[in-house]
Formats: structure tokens, sequence, C-alpha cells
DNA sequence: TTAATATTTTAATATTTGTTAAAATGTTAT
DNA sequence: ATAACATTTTAACAAATATTAAAATATTAA
């Protein structure tokens, strides 16, 4: 009676709220969207196109939260690290947001 | 050439992050999937719902922080208030989850 | 090998969030 | 008016996250 959807138990929630909390950031969002569009990218490139608000330190800071959590992966080439989507799936949800009238 | 996407301007990514950061917490998704089946539904039952883990307290804490973030409505009967979701579309956020390989 | 570049790591601190318990408010019934 | 019930508010604290700056690592070039 308690068991309303077997896409959410327990631990799926779990998941799913860790995930939602990873990207639930202005910057984070924003490095999803530029990626979208250009990855794979190396930090600096990313911080470019972030624009002002931008400390190499910080973004990386950003850029390994969201590889440890799974949202990212990365590879080394040279002197630079360059970042792509772990899974362009996740990408729906801007347009699951921007469909809800809440956004 | 920093226009990638009309549907993500910065203060769109704002509202979008404040929105994920308010149900990013497995007890919210979880009320979420509870109201989608039984809104509307008074604090103690969505308690109850929610099982072991609940006090009445916290479950006001979560609902009023919801509401004040838009996710929520709710509506006093007698002594009970009745909480629902504003917006049932933001329920597509499950699939959207379910369907990426992150979860 | 030294310097320059790209990125990460560490550490310190500020801020935000989560949790708990107790007190307060508001509603209905007696 | 008092008691019982449902919910909210407050306050205090713990835990997690965000931010900044400096130091450390790794790679390439001179």
């Amino acid at each position: 009676m308690n068991k309303v959807n077997s896409e959410l138990s327990p631990d799926k929630l779990e998941r799913v709220a860790k995930i939602l909390k990873t990207i639930a950031h202005p910057v984070k969002l924003d490095i999803m969207r530029i990626l979208e569009q250009y990855e794979p990218l190396d930090v600096s490139s990313i911080c470019d196109y972030i624009g002002a608000k931008c400390e190499i330190s910080m973004m990386s800071h950003h850029l390994s939260k969201m590889k440890d959590n799974g949202i990212l992966v990365s590879e080394k080439k040279g002197k630079q690290v360059f970042y792509r989507l772990a899974d362009r799936k996740i990408l729906n949800i801007f347009k699951c947001m921007s469909g809800s009238d809440l956004v």
C-alpha cells in the first residue's frame, strides 16, 4: 500500500535527490548548457563561456563535484583537462523545467 | 555569441536552480510522489504515508519550504491544512530522471 | 633544469540547510 | 471557558555547501 511506483524505491529517491542537489546551482546548470553546445571543453574555455563571475579555482570545484556525482566525465590531453556530459539525457531536465509553470 | 538558448536566460537559470534546490531532498521528492497519487492531503496524512522517519514538525518545515517556493499550494479546512501540487507538470522530473543513466 | 601554463588541492571561513524540541497559534468540541 | 487536536513558528544547534585565496601538482616549452 506504500509502493506507489516501482520507479521510486527509497534508494532511487536518494539517487535522484543527490543528482538534483548536484546540479541545483545556476553556474552548474550553465556549465551543462554550455557543454550541450560545445563539449568537450577544457576548464579555461568553460570559464570563458560562463563569463564575468568565473574564478578558475571555483570552476574546478564545480566541475569536480559534478564529475564525482557522475554528471560529467573528463579526459586529460596535455596540460588541459576536457570535460563533457556523462549522459546527455540529463539535458532533458531543461525542457522538463521550462515546461512547468513554476519557471 | 553567448546566447545559446533563449529558454536559459540568467534569471531563468536562477529560477530553475531554486526549484531544483527546493525538491532535491528524498523526503521532498517522496512528498511529491505521494501527492501525485492522493492529493489533496493534510499534513498528518502525508506523514503517515511517508512512514517511520516522520516528525510532524519536520514535515511542516518541508511543506512550507515547498509552498514558499511555489511547488505546493495549501488550503485550510477546519483544523487541517490540505496540500496539493501547484503544477503537476513538475512531476515530469521523475520520468526525466529515470530516463537518464545516472539514476 | 627552469619557467610558464593549466588544473587541482588544501585550508579557512561564510553561508545555507537540515534537524530537533518546545512553545505558540488556531480550530473545534465539550 | 477549557480541553483536545492539527499545524506552524521559533530557537538552537549540527551538518553540508559555497566561496576565496594560496599552495601544490603536472605538463610542456625554452
